[in-house]
DNA sequence: AATGAATGAGCCTTCATTCAT
DNA sequence: CATGAATGAAGGCTCATTCAT
């Protein structure tokens, strides 16, 4: 569905490899503008040809690459919060926010490409760690004894706006803090104040706690 | 260096302006990829010639219209929230999200294409918005009584930050959300759920102010 | 409706020239394989850049190069055969023969090429020289006392379709017959011969001259 | 060279025609810029190595598809005209160009890629059925009781390219006339009436016959 | 022999920028 | 100063052909 032709050989393979490492590394180093595809198959190694054997177009690679990259960042949460479920409110959101931030940590030069890139390139790849956390957190929040939420779909995605918004920001334009243990912290206060106010009935009912 | 030339100076101005409000026309309606010099031009009713008589090059274009933008939303948020620092918190902060939000409805096709363009523009220009919200948060909740952080800077930068990730998101993926008020008191338990608990102790004394 | 702006400059409508002028070139000397906008510009000695200000693409060069060479052709044709009307048939048949085949000597190479190109680029540019005979001789038929033709239209495609083929046949295997008289005598034996039998009843009906 | 390999050469075979047959598919069905040497192997079942064992280049596969191409139309026409030398004047006529015109009902589309990729080819292969047509209709001219021309090679080769003329425009410009009896009427119409005049002195004695 | 991955010259086109008028 | 014609590097992509497996 997409791509060209399926990869049969082993050689092929490391052809297709090369080519999203090359990539990657292009964008990460110099950015979008630099991804020429003529760029990418220098880097790979590769002729241009070759780069179009596997690839419709330039866009295809970079979807290619992006579906990568989400689909990396998933695996790093997924399994840095495996049996958060148990934990306490406080625990489990401290340790999601660490591992979102250690998500992040990947590659985050390419996470900044990528999101630059996201209109140019259908969007709907790099957007899928964003709609995918929110589902995830939409459902735990539901989930979770002691959080009673109106409407936790919308909770969940604004919290994953706002988390998602600082460490991007963050990576941006303070690269270092992402090692700092403080971020996750600050991170944590911000999901737990906000569902310890909304849950207390939020703005519209004053806030007294009624 | 003024007074006698003042026509020129203005057929001069003028110039500018169409140059820079043709920019702003097609980076907010075509996008990025569609403002090219010649386009630009074009649609300022200049010739290209003239393009590069007043700005060295496409850039510096960019540059400059960048500073006008985040000179605008700054404008239009200090208006709307002059003798906020009068008013209760949740009142203020009410007050001040509505601000934050009203100010991206100004073009908000523009901040999304500008955003976009940052790394080709140093990033400074646009960046700067959040630079002078962060300084101005920090002063406020320092000034405010009744919110005592133990470090306002930072607690500023991280909230200016959440709080531009849901607002631009929210723009890019649903933008007809921007006039619903409900996006205002989210960020609004957002900013004062944070505040309440930051003060309270944060994470580190977590689990006393439950 | 054709070409990317006006040319409202002498420079400029130097550059058209030059550059319709090298197509005409290439195309007849190297053939349409060779006729590439790079070749093209070159040859012009213009910079690629200047082709695509005046032609939005290869194809809508090549459309007007094909325009004038019809053009030229048709205005070489209406010179050759001012006052044939007045001429007893065989004389007027022998006038337009010699026009046609002089017609197709302004530029034989190039017509072969256009031809060969034909339904890559819309085609009608070219086609048009053969209609616009055929409208033309079939109302010289129906005007001429002493033809009198069931369906002229017809017979008038049918002739224009003969003669054409023989003289692209010829000028494409046997060029230097184009200058020989005797060409012309024979397609005017062939138009010449089959009036005298369409006339008399064709086919159809034996011939007898029933 | 034959005998203990069949098999294999069998194989070969085999092969060959797949490729000739791809080639014409799509020369046919999609014309001559669809007939890349990738796509004629994929459509062929064939490895583009498979292709260029057999083949030394893409030329030397059009040239042999060519080559058969004719063979096919000139045997469709042979087949088509066996008797015809005892027949009468009109009648012989008549048939031959019903014969040729279904000829050209073979593979229309084919013919007229050919006919575009010409000089890529040579041309010899694709002009040998008119070069074949034309002796054979100098012989039948010169053999035919009742008709003196004064030169039959010139005059088969004129009637050739007119009668080739009208039936390639046809088939490019109205593909669909082809099956309609009437142009073979009209050119049997264009044949006798250029023998009638031709034979009874043309143009240079013209006008004693009216 | 057959396969198909790899190659790379070359095509068309865009666009920031220069400079003669 | 304004104009807009001209420039040409660079980009995306195709396709005939080669060659290791």
């Amino acid at each position: 569905m997409e791509g060209r032709r399926r990869p049969i050989q082993a050689r092929s393979q490391a052809t297709v490899e090369a080519l999203l490492e090359a990539t990657a590394q292009i964008l990460a180093r110099e950015g979008p503008a630099a991804a020429s595809t003529n760029a990418i198959a220098a880097r790979a190694g590769v002729s241009i040809g070759s780069l179009y054997q596997y690839f419709p177009d330039r866009d295809a690679l970079i979807a290619e690459l992006s579906r990568r990259h989400v689909a990396a960042m998933q695996a790093a949460v997924t399994a840095a919060i495996s049996g958060v479920e148990d934990q306490p409110l406080e625990v489990a959101i401290r340790q999601l926010m660490g591992a979102l931030v250690a998500a992040h940590r990947i590659d985050p030069r390419l996470d900044q490409a990528l999101h630059r890139l996201l209109p140019l390139v259908g969007g709907a790849e790099i957007d899928a760690f964003e709609d995918v956390a929110a589902t995830h957190a939409a459902a735990a929040l539901r989930r979770h004894p002691g959080v009673a939420l109106a409407d936790p779909e919308r909770s969940a995605v604004l919290l994953v706006q706002a988390v998602g918004g600082v460490i991007r920001t963050t990576l941006r334009r303070a690269p270092e803090r992402v090692h700092d243990v403080a971020l996750e912290l600050e991170l944590a206060d911000l999901v737990l104040g906000f569902l310890a106010r909304a849950e207390g009935g939020g703005w519209a009912r004053g806030g007294e706690g009624e």
